[in-house]
RNA sequence: GGUCGCUUGGCUCAGUUGGUUAGAGCAUACGAUUCACAUUCGUAAGGUCGGUGGUUCGAGUCCACCAGCGACCACCA
């Protein structure tokens, strides 16, 4: 007999069987037994999606490496050259925002250190936490291919940046413009539309008239940016106004004097406020519209730092915008100009990062034309296309697919009102931008043609671009910079590179993009929009989403809220297998999933419950070995287990190639627990000598849950001493279909057995104590006799004995199964009442059940219109009901 | 304001294209302890599938409207 521990021990063998599955190589996929020679195996193909190089890892990302392990396990299983390419995002915004914080602890900012000091301690920063991701990334079990491993910032991604900036460049599709952006004025940078989030704020809202003779009233929460207006627009409709048209006043708010025309605007709300707003260029983008329409100057009263500029005049200048606020607030009220103030709800934009008021400012800008029609050699999708066009086209016809199907309308609306995308950041940490300044003529000159001085004045004083790309640049290029040559320099093209690259060839497109809904339009279609235009190719052929990570009460994690749960410290208490299983099964794409520590445990149990199962088989049987062929089945038990495991085996196959993953979880969970523990393991106790059928069952077993739960799968494979590693094993053939009556028969023996139990738990029969038995069957009278001795030791049964007719004794309890019923005999502890009850419950669930059916099957269009083999199995429910009401009410007659 | 989603037993959720008397797990009640597993075993109770109307032979599933909750998007100053 073998020596199995009781309990699984998961902290005992995890990081060994790492180690064994990276030291095998298996994780590359060159070296997979189905990439030999000459062989040109299906790929599946994944990109991990970096997780930010901040921080540690948190149950987010502990989800996507379980969604995506699984993925990949199982593709790897079904013989597919499957590889998972794992890698690290700079987060440039995220980064930098995070190390300022830390230096700020030290009393430092970043112009205290200056450019070169403070990116050294970003990178020093940056190193730490990535061998942190690497190692937490190993902890959830993840199958990733290292040898690939990939930084947002390596030097072939940073080429394959600037490369992409200037071919963008160079087919027009970038332009540099001076327009209204988003400005953080904490983290001193721009930030692209989708990087603004907007909080619900009380804010204060002012009414008043710039002067006493101006004839209109004006409503604003934001006073202090009066100092920039050059109009008032009013909706044209409007008769309150209407006479105004056209005029202009001079008006002078501490700034100088200055000139406020009335403008009309359709998009002025007439309801809303005064019904005329204050036009103010610089500071809304709404305005910026307007004054352009209009033919308006531009005032900017708000610098890059958040503070009034000289504009604002010299009672203003220097003053944060709050400040100024309250001043110029305090020179309406003084000035008896103020009409109103009242406080109301309003939605205030905020920096995605760092949580600051964003100003709206203009600003020169590198900008991504989204709208222009481009043609593109080579590329089959820009033929006088857009990038939105582009975009919009490969979801439509379905090169891409979303799951779920739903957030492909999310798309869609994401795209079409996209704007021109921003893609310079005021930051130091990120991507340079490939472009240098003539100081002489302000010409600008690319990168790569810097040698040849500036073009237009040929003069040599050039000064790069101090800014830096948008991160999601970098990462919109992910699913192909990171299978590029490494060796970038060799080539003199980009086009020469692409050709050049085999990992590129061989592995693009990925597979699936596996992510969070959350960054669908940040990432995901920023990838669409650059990989096609780049390669003419789709970077991935499925998009799969999963939801958020909820507390038990709903909330989101976070960190402030102090509600997250830390998967390293779950790992440590209830093993890897658990804490994936828990985040696998009872998830649905798309769908926000709670997550508690209860959840955990019960898949720890399950685990152990594999653990057991296995440890019985391995324990009982006289040699544990692999067992090729589909054993003969001996009993109806055996052909059952069979038949259930090919079930098995192909419906977990097929959910798990639909992204259905939580119902193939399920069905191994029951199949484990319900199907095999509770009733095959228990019956070989009785019928013996099942060696081969419990082996040939287990290995399979552990073969379609390695993917869930990879772990203790492998550790109980070592027993099988194959010297292979489960984990390229070949997903099992299913070899026969189960015949149509097995899983009747045996579940008419199932029935019997719990209705004996019932029966015995009804009335309080001790476990131990054997009780006497009598089965009345006429039709099933062979099958429950060749079955009597698994009876009997399920239903702790003394003497059994199967007639076809028996008269009801005192002293007996009875149930009624369809065509079968059972007598036990409680020597006298039977309670008629009881046993009334109980038949009487049960005539009256049935009767009302055959009522309704003959009513439908009485329905002259319901047998006309219904299919055949729905009438065919009505019927069949209607005289198997009919039966068994028969022999209750023959049982109740008796009493 | 727009778009999308959710609403199924006390809790967490399944329910593929409409077709058995709607399923799990957790929790509950009763009973069981050396026999692979108390991280266990047996038995039971618990649901008019948010509401109303419609399509259909047949609706948890499709349609319309309503209610509650949530998410995302949006330049109401």
């Amino acid at each position: 007999m073998r020596e199995i521990p009781k309990a699984y021990q998961p902290q005992e063998v995890e990081d060994k069987i790492y180690k064994e599955w990276e030291e095998s190589g298996f994780f590359n996929p060159d070296n997979l037994p189905c990439a030999g020679e000459g062989k040109t195996p299906e790929k599946f193909v994944i990109s991990m999606p970096p997780p930010n190089a901040t921080g540690i890892l948190h149950l987010g990302h502990a989800s996507m490496l379980a969604y995506q392990d699984l993925m990949v396990r199982f593709n790897r299983l079904e013989q597919k050259q499957t590889m998972w390419l794992p890698g690290t995002d700079h987060a440039s915004i995220a980064t930098q925002t995070k190390v300022e914080k830390n230096i700020a602890k030290e009393g430092l900012t970043k112009y205290d250190l200056g450019r070169e000091k403070f990116l050294e301690r970003v990178h020093e920063y940056v190193e730490g936490s990535r061998d942190t991701i690497r190692e937490q990334v190993r902890k959830m079990g993840s199958s990733c291919d290292w040898s690939r491993e990939r930084y947002t910032l390596d030097e072939g991604l940073s080429e394959v940046v600037r490369q992409v900036f200037t071919m963008m460049y160079e087919d027009g599709l970038i332009y540099r413009g001076n327009r209204i952006v988003n400005w953080c004025p904490r983290c001193e940078s721009t930030l692209a539309d989708d990087e603004v989030e907007h909080e619900e704020k009380e804010g204060k809202f002012y009414y008043f008239k710039y002067q006493k003779d101006f004839p209109i009233t004006i409503a604003t929460t934001r006073p202090e940016t009066k100092l920039g207006d050059v109009a008032v627009a009013v909706n044209p409709k409007d008769d309150r106004y209407k006479e105004f048209i056209g005029k202009t006043y001079k008006i002078d708010l501490g700034n100088g004097e200055h000139e406020i025309r009335i403008i009309a605007d359709w998009t002025v709300d007439m309801a809303f406020g005064t019904g005329a707003l204050g036009v103010t260029p610089a500071h809304s983008m709404a305005d910026f519209q307007m004054a352009t329409e209009n033919d308006l100057p531009t005032i900017k009263v708000i610098g890059e730092d958040g503070k009034m500029t000289a504009e604002a005049g010299k009672d203003y200048e220097g003053l944060t915008t709050l400040e100024a606020r309250e001043k110029i607030a305090k020179h309406f009220r003084d000035q008896g100009l103020m009409e109103k103030e009242e406080e109301v709800p309003q939605n205030l934009s905020v920096c995605y990062r760092c949580n600051a008021a964003i100003e709206p400012l203009p600003s020169l800008q590198w900008f991504i034309d989204v709208n222009k029609k481009i043609t593109k050699d080579g590329n089959k999708y820009f033929q006088d296309k857009s990038l939105k066009e582009v975009m919009l086209r490969v979801v439509q016809e379905g090169e891409i697919k979303i799951i779920p199907e739903r957030f492909e309308k999310t798309y869609f609306s994401w795209v079409e009102n996209l704007r021109d995308w921003c893609v310079s950041r005021q930051l130091w940490f990120g991507h340079r931008i490939p472009v240098s300044y003539c100081e002489d003529c302000g010409g600008v000159v690319l990168q790569k043609d810097e040698a040849a001085g500036c073009s237009k004045c040929q003069g040599s004083h050039l000064r790069q671009d101090s800014d830096t790309f948008d991160t999601w640049f970098s990462s919109g290029a992910w699913t192909f910079s990171t299978l590029m040559d490494k060796d970038f320099a060799k080539y003199a093209n980009f086009d020469e590179w692409v050709e050049n690259s085999p990992d590129l060839l061989k592995y693009h497109p990925t597979s699936v993009l596996e992510t969070g809904y959350d960054i669908l339009p940040f990432w995901v279609a920023r990838m669409i929009l650059m990989t096609t235009y780049v390669l003419g190719e789709v970077p991935f052929e499925n998009v799969y989403l999963h939801g958020m990570l909820r507390d038990k009460e709903g909330k989101k994690m976070s960190k402030s809220l102090g509600n997250g749960i830390d998967p390293l410290e779950m790992i440590e208490k209830y093993g890897t297998d658990a804490l994936r299983l828990s985040l696998i099964i009872g998830s649905t794409p798309g769908n926000d999933l709670k997550v508690y520590e209860e959840k955990i445990e019960t898949y720890r149990n399950f685990v152990n419950k594999v653990w057991n199962v296995s440890r019985y088989i391995l324990m009982s049987v006289e040699n544990v070995q692999r067992v090729e062929m589909r054993p003969e089945a001996k009993t109806l038990a055996d052909e059952w287990i069979l038949g259930e495991t090919d079930h098995l085996i192909s419906d977990v196959k097929d959910n798990l190639e639909n992204f259905r993953f939580s119902a193939a979880g399920e069905e191994i969970y029951d199949f484990t627990w319900s199907k095999l523990a509770d009733w095959y393991l228990e019956i070989a106790k009785v019928e013996g000598s099942k060696d081969e059928i419990l082996l040939y069952v287990l290995e399979r077993l552990l073969i379609v849950l390695h993917p869930f739960a990879p772990y203790v799968t492998e550790e109980i494979w070592k027993d099988f001493e194959t010297g292979e590693l489960l984990m390229v094993q070949k997903w099992p053939e299913t070899v026969a279909l189960q015949k149509e009556d097995t899983k009747a028969n045996f579940e008419i023996v199932k029935d019997i057995i719990t209705g004996i139990r019932n029966i015995r738990a009804e009335y309080k029969i001790e476990p131990k104590k054997k009780v006497k038995v009598v089965i009345v069957s006429v039709e099933k009278k062979d099958l429950i006799v060749a079955q009597v001795e698994i009876i009997k030791f399920l239903g702790r049964v003394e003497d059994l004995e199967v007639a076809e007719t028996f008269a009801k004794k005192e002293g007996m309890a009875v149930a009624v199964l369809s065509g079968v019923e059972i007598y036990v005999s409680l020597e006298g502890l039977v309670d008629m009442e009881k046993e009334k009850q109980n038949l009487l419950k049960e005539k009256q669930n049935l009767t009302a059940f055959v009522s309704n059916l003959q009513k439908k099957l009485g329905n002259e269009t319901f047998v006309s219109k219904a299919p055949d083999n729905i009438i065919e199995a009505e019927k069949g429910k209607l005289s198997e009901s009919m039966e068994k009401l028969a022999k209750i009410e023959e049982k109740l007659g008796a009493m």
